[in-house]
DNA sequence: CGATGACTTGACTGCTGTCAACGTGCGTGG
DNA sequence: CCACGCACGTTGACAGCAGTCAAGTCATCG
């Protein structure tokens, strides 16, 4: 417990300020993009680093008050809406670099929960520091903004996959979706690790999980991916891509 | 032609700039809530009206550039995604005094095209403007971070809906979704006219409009609605409302 | 009054969920 | 080191919800 680079309580420890936004191998994709350099200072030092969460630890709870944005910094997040029923609809998994909350601002709660899927750490933005200083750094406001539309326009681009497409071509879309957020990361599109389990695979796309286990199979039998558990390999993305923008031919053509 | 109360191509008539945010009926719902009186007046100067768009009229298509976010004044619009295949998957239906475009800030383009359901009228703002004045008046930046982060949760919501429901949780949950949003308007939310197709409704929905219709007449025969065409009136809110929660208690119990 | 589009209703099919049994890998404890 | 338990994943059988195709009705508008 001396050490403060093991999981030390002071979140503040200097070893872990060391860390800051400018060194960040996420600079080019989180909160700092557009902001200048002299800025990012300033970002920063409202900044919080928190210790690591371990593997299926809470970041925070649906209906927990509301204080801060949470930028992942390595290790991935699910977040999710339990029904009164208890069960659970996933509404996105998260990885480095990117922002969750923001879902949060309107009403000061958080409207769905967010677990770490491994041992994963976050910076902390406490939301009152961040709107002061977007305030007086453009560079920080638009960015915040553009984070926010990209969100909205991923969620839409979500409903339509869960709205109309079979569920080969949810599945092959979420592959395709993950290797290029793997790619976007600096990590091979072609080959990576999916920390989520089948079941969070399903919960997510809206498929049983026995039909994702059966299509990772048929998959895997016409060579579009190698998976063994948590690993996978993309082998057709061409293929796969096309068989996940396909269908949606079938539906109504509502052209007036 | 001469009068400048009809389609007028001068956005700028005195009649129309009488309408100002001050007097408009949805300023508890719109883009001034939480803005000083003082500051509204600013927020006037850089909201131009525009000419109100016809039935199947759009307002901009999917690829356009963005140059302003759009504020519905009256009437009702879709917003829809196209697949090269041409067929198009419905993102949302927006009535008065929601702002829409937000999913265009990201980069500058709109991905949806939005089309109006019936006569509409729309306040165009600029968004360079915005951005000026939301950098000068705390309460229009955070209303505008509120509105974009409620959008966000309730795409979350829309996703639980798609990819968890059955056909009839899903258009009773929209019932009772388009019964709040026009409570919320002072219309009443036990009857209304909806400005959408079926065909509308179920490719919303992720549903054939087969589906749609066969659920209306269901709901009709069950005593939960009375619908003939497009007019609907809710008589059994709260069963509609346990319809619309139920489901989901069959899946997966995720919990670790 | 006919044409067009919106809606309804029926018959049939198939995708995908459910239930169930079994296999696999990993950590724990003897 | 091995045996065990547990969570996770795979595979099979079956059934039902909802999509598709098709025909027919109804409303609106020129």
């Amino acid at each position: 417990m001396k050490m403060p680079e093991s999981s030390s309580e002071k979140v503040v420890s200097f070893s872990k300020v060391k860390v800051a936004c400018q060194e960040c191998s996420l600079k080019e994709i989180c909160l700092p993009v557009g902001v200048h350099v002299s800025d990012i200072e300033k970002l920063d030092r409202i900044i919080k680093r928190k210790k690591p969460l371990a593997r299926a630890e809470h970041l925070y709870r649906a209906g927990d008050k509301f204080h801060a944005l949470f930028a992942v910094r390595s290790g991935s997040l699910k977040t999710y809406v339990t029904t009164e029923e208890g069960a659970e609809q996933i509404t996105g998994f998260h990885l480095a670099g990117e922002l969750i909350g923001l879902d949060a601002i309107a009403d000061s709660v958080h409207p769905v929960a967010a677990k770490a899927l491994e041992t994963t750490s976050v910076c902390e933005i406490p939301y009152e520091s961040l709107d002061a200083l977007s305030c007086k750094v453009p560079g920080l406001r638009q960015q915040l903004l553009r984070i926010m539309s990209r969100e909205i326009r991923d969620d839409e681009q979500n409903m339509l996959m869960l709205g109309q497409k079979t569920a080969e071509e949810k599945l092959a879309g979420f592959l395709i979706s993950m290797s290029s957020r793997y790619r976007q990361r600096g990590f091979s599109p072609y080959e990576f690790n999916i920390t989520m389990s089948r079941g969070d695979i399903g919960n997510f796309l809206g498929l049983a999980l026995e039909t994702v286990s059966r299509l990772f199979g048929r998959f895997q039998t016409d060579g579009l991916i190698s998976v063994e558990r948590k690993h996978i390999q993309i082998l057709g993305h061409n293929k796969l891509s096309m068989l996940a923008e396909a269908g949606c031919v079938h539906k109504n053509a509502l052209e007036k």
